[in-house]
DNA sequence: ACGAAAACGGAGGCTGGCTCCGGACAAGCT
DNA sequence: AGCTTGTCCGGAGCCAGCCTCCGTTTTCGT
């Protein structure tokens, strides 16, 4: 645990206070103003120039991944929650919704995360949570096929895509709800097997 | 036909050229730089002034818009060969094939189509045009549905928001044809009725 | 050819991203 | 405590792009 912060040197008591000011501050922003808020905006307001911001997180990619990280204790709280469900089906489903909760954190979101999930090589730091998310959503999907309700060409990438689709038409598109619970209905019908839910 | 253009006074000839002008620049541009390219480096290309360009379309949807008109002769070429065919079902599958290359044609045109459905009072130049393709898309749902091959649930919305989405993933995320294909099936089966294309 | 109306176009203000380097400051040693 | 050293801070500054305003030029009608 405390090992790797006592390798090389020391950890400077600045750096831990900016880093989670800029934190804190990026996340009010990012909520407010999207992802494309204002980099200037949220050095002022934690309090630092920018070029600490930038020594913190290169690209606003970097910020971004790390402002989500703090929130990724939603996601996990979530799986615990779905544990507990009996069918295989019914865990996919309530899987996706959360991933889709967790897109539409921030408005402008699912850009970033369809970048991250292009390349390949992890230049970018929101590939490895993404790819992270991609995984464990091929394992509900393998135990949703294995007890006969998703179909068996159906990837993990593939809902993964539509989460991220559902998030971004929640933030850019209408915000009816109707639309969006359509919308849900057809992906499920396309990936359930024959009949669907009902 | 003529008789707007000899309302008033009459069309100088300078307008008409800059207008051409400008047009074919931004093409030009949109086609390399995405919806997002820089609109002075326009201006510069087709030998404007910026406050030239800012006349002409005041903002970046509207001169989106004019050249997007310019190219939906594709659209109504593809709406002829439609016609030909003779299931509801498969013009119903043609007519989405048609609108998501459409919309691939820059990189970044989802986005400001998304943000013109949203919007109700016609302050967006893309707002009519966008309409218009979703009353044409719900005409194709309706044929479909009337011999059985569309889920009566489904409306014409739905399926445009599916090609605006297929367009968006293709050009913002993983460019991998499989997946692609994997996705439109998906969606197929969704709105089809009961077992879907086969 | 001439005058008035319309259009041009570039200078310039503004915002936001990003960099670079002189100065400040914390950690450790004596 | 005081010093040394290396890290970190932070703002001045540069660049790119958006958009506007107004003196100048072009065009049309007579």
């Amino acid at each position: 645990m405390s090992a790797e912060s006592q390798r090389g040197r020391k950890p400077r008591a600045d750096v831990q206070r900016n880093r989670a000011a800029l934190l804190e501050a990026a996340q009010r922003h990012f909520l407010r103003d999207g992802v494309g808020a204002s980099l200037e905006g949220v050095a002022k307001e934690a309090g630092v120039g920018p070029g600490t911001l930038y020594r913190h997180f290169p690209t606003r990619e970097a910020l971004l991944a790390a402002v989500l990280q703090t929130r990724s204790a939603e996601l996990v709280a979530r799986r615990a929650d779905i544990a507990g469900l009996r069918d295989a089906s019914e865990r996919l489903r309530q899987w996706l919704r959360a991933m889709e909760e967790y897109f539409s954190a921030f408005s402008g979101l699912p850009e970033p995360l369809m970048a991250a999930a292009r390349e390949q090589e992890p230049g970018n730091p929101l590939t490895l949570p993404c790819d992270d998310l991609i995984a464990t959503t091929e394992e509900y999907v393998r135990a949703a096929q294995q007890v006969g309700h998703a179909r068996p060409s159906v990837k993990g990438y593939d809902l993964y895509l539509a989460a991220v689709w559902l998030a971004w038409t929640k933030g850019t598109g209408a915000h009816d709800e109707e639309a969006l619970d359509r919308l849900r209905a057809l992906i499920e019908r396309g990936y359930c097997e024959q009949g669907g839910p009902e």
